[in-house]
DNA sequence: CTGTGTGTTATATGATTGGTATAACAAGGG
DNA sequence: CCCTTGTTATACCAATCATATAACACACAG
């Protein structure tokens, strides 16, 4: 378990933390069922503050991935909602979409990132 | 010319403002050398500070989609930078497939989504 | 029962950002 | 000369980010 945090970044520490999990966990380094270390030992090990990560782990429960119990600390808890999924992603991919079709990105090569990713993931 | 900015919204009113105006280039409803209101019309227009605008111009300007000129005021100068724009395409798109991945997503469920969203922009 | 470790909540503080407001400047165009 | 352009500076208020300290209810091992 490694989760890497920029401090130099312009973007905010539980951001940064809430990606890191994900990534995590569609790199099935983090699997259902598996536990988080709790708030108090990961900002220990990171050096931030409770605080932080729990605002990250609560970002993460409110997305569907992450069960928090009083008893068993974080634990990975993917809720599967299939089609809020993909509208959500669709949302997004919207706006990256655009910003390329600005910079004259075509279709295919927006296919081909997609496959390079994918690929990465495997 | 349209800009619809949602007030409401948990998004800066810059950053709207930006995506609003990638979307009008994107689907071509503004071409490179066309004129966009100057910072003092566009905020009267919207009905808001002219340095929200003018904070939104600077961030195109820095992405390489405007070009700022006393005479002429916000002028649509893309610069055309293929490898850069791909390069943070592929970033940003890491993210979004990763949270996808989570759910559940399959390549090819993404490959659709790509394709609806370009059939979208034509 | 007594610690210890969970998440959770509350409050406070300082730094940064977002948005507004007012003002002034240099420069181009009529 | 007057008006409009982008640009810059300053100030103010609200919200967010991150930290800090503290307390609470609950679970579990001893």
């Amino acid at each position: 378990m490694q989760i890497e945090i920029d401090f130099n970044s312009d973007e905010a520490l539980y951001i940064q933390l809430c990606n890191q999990i994900i990534y995590g966990i569609a790199t099935r380094q983090f699997r259902e069922g598996d536990s988080l270390p709790s708030v108090r030992q990961l900002a220990e090990m990171i050096g931030i503050n409770m605080h932080t990560v729990n605002k990250a782990y609560a970002v993460l429960r409110q997305e569907g991935l992450l069960r928090l119990d009083r008893r068993a600390g974080a634990v990975i808890a993917v809720d599967i909602d299939k089609l809020k999924a993909l509208d959500e992603m669709k949302d997004q991919l919207r706006l990256i979409i655009a910003r390329g079709l600005c910079k004259g990105v075509s279709k295919e090569e927006v296919h081909r990132l997609v496959d390079q990713i994918f690929s990465d993931y495997e």
